[in-house]
DNA sequence: GCATTAAATAACCGAGAGGTTAGATAACCA
DNA sequence: TGGTTATCTAACCTCTCGGTTATTTAATGC
């Protein structure tokens, strides 16, 4: 079992029902029944998928009569974009490139072939 | 069986040691070897980990003598930092009750700032 | 040819993910 | 009170994940 919080966000991102809700509530809270109205699906799977969602903290559950208002809690996002960003330098190949061509430059440093 | 690439790169993502094994990437190249080195792990459960890596397009492999280097392979790290910047809007919560309060004003008599 | 080293594969295991159906809870409404 | 609606829980199933050990493949060096 997955504790720490970026992989319990990167395990809930890595479907796609739940991506699908998440892009659902940045258009505002929905209860259960209209977030499972797009997919062909039970329940009781959409309510596992809101579980995951809000134990990796990117949903919240309100109580409103019989519903049970879901509403998106993005800070986790954050987190993710801050560890993509660390691997800016190496999204294109050329700085990859460039950077291994000096690497192999400093190693070599004349005094070994 | 997730099939779409960011469910693959977010997957991938989701487990500790393969994020150590990244992070150690940015550093170079290395064997297979090499990157067991700091897990209490067997060696195939590294090359399990690499797989992984690899069908997600997040290191790709050499070969040399005996050896495998490992190599990173950011570019999906791009289409994860597209997906989260689509929420940061979404980051601070005064943002979102921001918003919702100006859509609750507009709902209830038409009118906006 | 033979021993050594690096890495992958095979076969297995336990736990967890993602789905199902059936039943339980809880709030509304007549 | 009872019925309807929304949601969760329980029990179950199958498949994947992350790990193991044992074996196999492939390249090196003597």
């Amino acid at each position: 079992m997955v504790t720490d919080q970026l992989s319990m966000t990167f395990a809930a991102l890595a479907d796609p029902t739940r991506r699908a809700i998440l892009a659902r509530l940045t258009r505002g809270e929905a209860t259960v029944k209209e977030l499972s109205a797009p997919f062909a699906m039970s329940g009781p799977a959409i309510s596992k998928h809101l579980r995951v969602l809000e134990h990796a903290g990117l949903i919240s559950r309100g109580r409103e009569a019989q519903w049970r208002p879901c509403r998106l809690e993005a800070a986790p996002m954050r987190e993710v974009t801050e560890f993509a960003e660390q691997y800016r330098r190496f999204w294109d190949e050329s700085y990859a490139r460039l950077d291994s061509y000096l690497q192999t430059l400093q190693q070599k440093d004349g005094t070994d072939d």
